[in-house]
DNA sequence: GCTGATCGTATGCGGCAGTAGATGATCTGT
DNA sequence: ACAGATCATCTACTGCCGCATACGATCAGC
């Protein structure tokens, strides 16, 4: 049974998805985080700050400096909370949706790409294991 | 087809596999590191240190260190190769190998666990996928 | 034999990671 | 009204990362 690793296959899949993802994130001028950020941002709505940290897994600290920038470029805006003030509620504009729509259309056409070896049935199974497997770390 | 971002479900399913593995390793008195380096070392024989550190992709300065300690542990031995003095080959010692195997002897069934809800036919297809797509970044 | 390239090693740099503590605004429970 | 908790923010600290450079030993081509 000398399976391999899962860890070490899923580490080099995952250097190879960053390596086709990043030039098409740096012509949109966005970081990895960035880029993750705002993919959360269209999933979730108004979500707080920590909300935002704690689905991407983004340290909260450092998440400020993401936001910022974003907010500067005026792809997201932040508003307080008018039911707790002390929340932020962060939201995406209407320039920052088009930019993800733009950079997650590229992206997804690079993974059927990097998919389109796969025999089809194999391919299903693979997004439906990896989807349920990928919420089961919660 | 909204697919969900196969980089994103990646990184959170990578995230759990390491943080099962973590107590693991923790146990053995190994890093993650010294684990990849290990295994590599397992599959292929008498590399030298500069294709230990392509295949498992670390920075070769950085598995300098990395040899250090395990070599200082008894692990792994290195010797200068007689056909270029200037390699060293870098091999599995008996009882890095025992430590070896029974880390992975850990991990394995923990993975066994981890894809134990997933149908039955849909692992067999996630792991043959996923070999095959890790195969494709070279 | 010289020159230039390669390998292992040491070292320093800048960047990015998470953690922890302090602060000010704000909410909640009593 | 007051005490304690929570949120966003800032800053300092620590650790790991890759990258570049330098150096000595060694090899290969001419």
């Amino acid at each position: 049974m000398d399976r391999p690793e899962l860890g070490f296959l899923l580490s080099r899949l995952m250097r190879e998805v960053m390596a086709r993802e990043k030039p098409i994130l740096d012509a949109a001028g966005l970081e990895m985080w960035d880029y993750a950020v705002l993919t959360a941002l269209a999933e979730s709505d108004a979500p707080t700050q920590a909300q935002l940290a704690a689905t991407t897994g983004r340290d909260k600290t450092r998440l400020i400096g993401n936001l910022d920038r974003l907010e500067a470029e005026g792809m997201v805006a932040r508003q307080p909370d008018p039911a707790d003030r002390r929340n932020r509620i962060v939201s995406l504009t209407p320039g920052g949706a088009e930019i993800l729509r733009r950079c997650r259309e590229a992206i997804e056409a690079m993974e059927t790409e990097l998919l389109a070896d796969l025999d089809p049935a194999d391919r299903a199974a693979f997004e439906r294991a990896l989807t349920a497997l990928a919420e089961a770390g919660r």
